[in-house]
DNA sequence: TTTTTTTTGGTGTCATCGCTCCACAAATCC
DNA sequence: GGATTTGTGGAGCGATGACACCAAAAAAAA
């Protein structure tokens, strides 16, 4: 709470900025977490950020570019643990399972709001929204093209078949934890969603490429 | 085109309904299965709909009352074949493999919004929102109700181990669909959605309720 | 035909949304 | 200290959202 200088340094002479700009961006990133983009105000923010609008104004130009800046945020702070876990030296199956169990783990915070920002976010808006929706989609479809690589590793490393349709195992495990988001915004305890990743696991392939049927 | 009674007929006197309210009513479902309930304006709902303001609120009540009765009307037009197929006398793993096959199907028509009404709804929302929010949690945990108990009726019935997790395995299944719905509403193919129905069904359950690693 | 009941189109209204403007305050620079 | 530069609080604004009202219209009932 000790107010700290701007992170980007004092810029030149005049009145400096009597709030943490980077607090104020987690405050918004917060509740655009939870509410999402159209269903967070500008009064709310300014409140949550404890600023006026034209010191809004003057700091993050729109609600728009606010929400860009948020979803940046996010992904460096609260969605970091998913590159990191696709970039440690475990093998293809421990580290897909480490993703979804830390996803469980992460959609259920008691300090952050449930879920994720981005798995299923401007999914339904208005088409005033359009070029909102994209920049989700995009957002979603990088984190899918991410685990993607890490499964076409895999199969260079020969912990996957050769046969292995990467793109589509890909898009299994994204649907599988963007389904797990939406488990846990409707209030589904931590255990549960565990029970979905270990179930999520048995679908891994095996070697025959085969079904797992005795 | 050619205006057809009311479905429920004349309810007495005076002057008669100038639309087709079962009409009107889909209109709007589509709209709101497209935008959502706060991505969906009043003007935007009167404009697809065709009528007044003065008609909709006579006929209609309320944007909000509108929503549940769209939801109902999706429930029974778009969202029947869900309860179908759990009714349909094959076995269970056959049940769960033409229920996510559906799934892809019906998530990719060309004459329909992408995706699901429900799955993804109202997950992040204002606070004002609070009562349509638990509303479409209820309607998703419905869902997922009538799935784990086609499930417990398959251990009954010996096509699932007795030892099977019914509830984790109904969050685990209805997490996928909701994850392809997402993936439909970014522009996933049918194709695609089928490769994820077809990866979720080797989690399906071994008799020796384990892993299908060799 | 007259009465009664219901629907309709058009307009008005109140609140909210997302800014925007401006006079002032608080720093640095000279 | 004065000039300059930048941020701040608060008031206001145009647009949109979701109705709400009312007089006219159109049908059945008498």
């Amino acid at each position: 709470m000790t107010p700290k200088k701007n992170d980007i340094g004092r810029r030149g002479r005049g009145r400096p900025q009597s709030f943490d700009r980077t607090q104020a961006l987690y405050a918004a990133m917060r509740l655009f977490w939870d509410r999402g983009y159209e269903g967070t105000s500008f009064d709310d923010l300014i409140t949550a950020m404890g600023i006026s609008p034209s010191s809004f104004y003057n700091a993050f130009k729109s609600k728009e570019a606010l929400y860009q800046e948020a979803i940046e945020a996010y992904a460096q702070a609260s969605g970091a643990w998913f590159y990191d876990i696709l970039g440690e030296p475990a093998d293809t199956r421990t580290t897909l399972e480490r993703l979804l169990t830390f996803a469980a783990a992460e959609f259920t915070r008691d300090d952050l709001p449930a879920g994720c920002m981005i798995a299923v976010a401007a999914t339904q808006c208005s088409p005033s929204q359009a070029r909102l929706r994209e920049l989700m989609a995009t957002q979603r479809t990088q984190y899918e093209t991410a685990m993607a690589n890490r499964l076409r590793l895999g199969v260079n490393l020969g912990d996957l078949p050769a046969t292995t349709d990467i793109d589509a195992l890909a898009a299994f495990y994204m649907s599988l934890i963007r389904g797990m988001v939406v488990q846990a915004r409707d209030g589904a305890a931590r255990e549960r969603l565990l029970e979905i990743a270990r179930i999520g696991m048995q679908a891994w392939p095996t070697k025959d490429g085969g079904s797992s049927a005795a």
